[in-house]
DNA sequence: ACCAATTGCAACTTCAGGGTTGCACATCGG
DNA sequence: CCGATGTGCAACCCTGAAGTTGCAATTGGT
């Protein structure tokens, strides 16, 4: 399991921009420069957002020739889901899990 | 079905205080002013995060008096996890079709 | 009626995030 | 080898979010 701080990825999830790059890496992986061709902003502002999914293990970097080309992992998704859907899962029951992690793990 | 924007959800899940002010109101409803006593920060500045909370529909106000109230719809978070899980499993089968073309399967 | 607690509104400060541009460095292809 | 393409780094704006303080307005309890 990833069990990375979970708050992070949230904010990374909370951007517009940042999921015009996933959909667009939907459709197969893509470098900095190919999204920046796609979506109405700079390469380098794309750069930023790529380093902002990696750090949360939302994207995976892949060196092709020149270019460096990144693929989604979906089943980080699919991992915050699970974690989210035991958090709202336990407030039903009036459990406080959540307690745990604004705590900071 | 809430089918609110998806995304706003996730930027108010994205703020540390947010899940502190989730994490104190899990141990029962409380007001900006209650939550203030127990968190660092004044009861302004709670009272916009609930705002936000309250928009992205997290969160429900109760008038008790002269009080105000808050209390935590776990079931929006359900419905979120449930959303991203759809999402993340999308994923997961279009690199799975990608895999298997390449293995040749 | 009065006092204290609570909320609401508004102005203000601070700073990180999203965006840009410009340039230097690598690297592939002809 | 040289030009084109792609990446990395740095400096720089600028808006909005998070936080603060102060004060007016509401409402409960005694």
């Amino acid at each position: 399991m990833t069990m990375k701080a979970l708050v992070p990825v949230f904010a990374a999830l909370g951007d517009e921009t940042r999921w015009s790059i996933l959909a667009a890496l939907g459709e197969g992986d893509a470098s900095a420069s190919a999204l920046a061709g796609r979506l109405p902003v700079s390469r380098q502002a794309i750069a930023k957002h790529l380093a902002v999914l990696q750090e949360v293990g939302l994207v995976e970097p892949v060196r092709v020739g020149r270019e460096v080309r990144y693929r989604v992992i979906g089943a980080e998704l699919t991992a915050t889901a699970r974690r989210l859907d035991a958090i709202g899962a336990e407030w039903d029951r009036r459990l406080t899990a959540i307690k745990e992690i604004a705590e900071g793990l």
